[in-house]
DNA sequence: TCTTAGCACTCCTTAGAGATGAGTGCTAAT
DNA sequence: ATTAGCACTCATCTCTAAGGAGTGCTAAGA
């Protein structure tokens, strides 16, 4: 039951110190903690239990005359086992659907002022990302003559994404014909996913009522060519990086430029992103967690959205170790939610 | 005749001191600059050169035993009458159009991948700004029926560029009466430019045979929907931002936040790209000549590029006032170019 | 056995005082 | 017209000292 007791404790005194960190940013000190949180004890007693969370590895010490600082595994202790995550008020809620001013009418549109709402609410950088094409389910293909052999594809998916591809053809196609193809293939490739429509395509391909059918054989070959370029790519938004700026914490330019480094190759925070794709329910990394970056002191709060039962992308939260998970967590989570139902309702 | 001859020396010593701050960024001595530039007088000759330059508000002094540093005019000065502008080398070239790999599918893409050229081409950050669709000429329209009452409106330009938009119609529609529809007006609307489009909807709108046509009442019905929205916008694509870090001019985090700010807002960057649109040819702001900004130490130099003889957008160079213009102005120049003919060849 | 007051100690931060040196403007000599 | 010489200015660097925040440890009290 001492134990207990003691373990109490402690747990009392690093959500003190997390949350004084949070809202600080700079070290704290004992007096401090004792002065302003109600613990009732001294702050030689409040040193003795730091002393120990630092053994355990919670909390840092950046010199010997400086308070303490949580390390990365602290943080996670706090956000897996002491905060409680709060519901976002609905007063929050109504803030955050009003900004979406007017219905949005394009699918980009939409996920890039949804970045922007992440953004303005957390007060650090937003991040959306793009719905992997290849998992969307295919809606319809077109074909446009834009003029002597120049052809360009229109893939158009479920969930209103389009995606285009300019092609030289071996010969001149008219525009009849063009069309002639794309409502044959528009009837044959209807409900399937787009990862599923390549396969299909290929399978076809290997018919041999191909080696009889020059319309069929055309189709085909026209649509491998609007498949063939990256569908499975994703894209990012960013937006707010700015609002990074002003964390004193990256006040030391070597870490920005670190940080805007990462920004600017976007590959890695994608593959972050896609990584959290497939868990479900808002994921957090906590500084060197993401092992693809080698960023400490940056943290992601990331979740996925949907539309329907299909898992479309994640959307996120960039920002310092130090940031308000307690306020930031419950955002990124509806706003998940929000955007999936607004994807489900419109599409 | 000696008036002239002291012009002459003014002069060199002028592109002297701005060649000189160029490559390193501090303010630059009268000794330094009689050693290395083969000017043949004594440093106090050069002072006294100097002081006739600052009289004129080309140079100035950050603080009395600073050395000079040219002001905008100055820099003005030099870059319209002592600058010779070459010509990129051939291998130059060859390496920019190498740096195009593979023929590019989509026309984002290219203006993507040829802000990231002159990105990494100047060390500074490249900028494109997207065609503004209202320029473009009509290719075709489409009308996707994504579900019950929800349609998607695409519209592709000669120029290959898309715009969609999703809404709802007031009643269900029929993927088979859509493409009626479509099919009327791809007719209707060849050969136009979104903007005469948009007159000619109008036009027919007030025509008396809409109250009797009920296909051409709602193929203009819905082809006004597709319209309506933000085809006087352009997008920007700015690559490279990282690049700026490295000037030790913007080590300042202060100075380098406004600047992000602005990246962010774009707004104002596409106003003055905008602007530059119209002039032809290459562009040139200095600092505070872009109004829009108020950020002394930034340069932009722009140029127009086109496709035939349509102009579709302006691409650029943003990069600290002290970059070297001999180098970027014909990067610029011939990037545009180039990426004019690309946009002619393949579309 | 836990808590706390007290105290010595560490070490970061800040301010100030020289010292250094780059660069200038002016004057007088060439 | 040019230049050598010199006094002067002022940013930058280094060093030192003072100040203060915070700790760990010890010994006494509950």
């Amino acid at each position: 039951m001492e134990q207990l007791v003691r373990g109490e404790r402690a747990r009392r005194v690093l959500e003190a110190i997390i949350l004084e960190y949070i809202n600080g940013g700079v070290p704290v000190g004992s007096r401090a903690l004792a002065k302003r949180y109600g613990l009732n004890v001294s702050p030689a007693t409040i040193r003795n239990v730091m002393a120990d969370l630092e053994e355990l590895g919670l909390l840092y010490q950046p010199h010997t005359s400086a308070g303490r600082i949580p390390t990365e595994l602290g943080l996670r202790v706090y956000i897996d086992s002491i905060l409680k995550i709060k519901q976002l008020s609905n007063a929050d809620r109504e803030r955050i659907r009003r900004s979406y001013k007017g219905g949005v009418a394009r699918v980009e549109a939409l996920l890039k002022e949804t970045s922007k709402v992440l953004s303005a609410f957390s007060n650090q950088a937003g991040v959306v990302l793009t719905p992997r094409l290849s998992l969307t389910v295919f809606k319809r293909i077109e074909f446009v003559r834009l003029r002597a052999k120049m052809v360009m594809t229109i893939l158009v998916s479920q969930a209103g994404i389009l995606h285009n591809t300019i092609f030289e053809a071996d010969e001149d196609i008219s525009q009849e014909e063009l069309d002639k193809y794309s409502r044959y293939l528009n009837d044959m490739l209807q409900d399937l996913t787009l990862h599923q429509v390549k396969a299909r395509l290929l399978d076809e391909m290997k018919e041999e009522k191909v080696l009889f059918d020059r319309l069929l054989a055309k189709a085909l070959e026209l649509s491998q060519k609007a498949l063939q370029e990256n569908i499975e790519d994703s894209e990012i938004y960013i937006e707010g990086r700015t609002n990074l700026l002003d964390n004193p914490e990256f006040a030391d330019v070597e870490k920005m430029r670190r940080i805007f480094k990462a920004f600017e190759e976007k590959s890695r925070i994608i593959d972050l992103l896609d990584k959290s794709m497939s868990a479900g329910g808002v994921n957090i990394f906590i500084g060197s967690e993401s092992e693809l970056l080698d960023m400490e002191s940056v943290s992601f709060i990331t979740s996925p959205y949907t539309s329907g039962d299909e898992i479309l992308g994640t959307l996120g939260v960039i920002g310092p170790t130090r940031m308000d998970y307690s306020r930031i967590i419950p955002l990124v989570d509806y706003t998940a939610k929000l955007l999936s139902k607004m994807l489900e309702e419109t599409l």
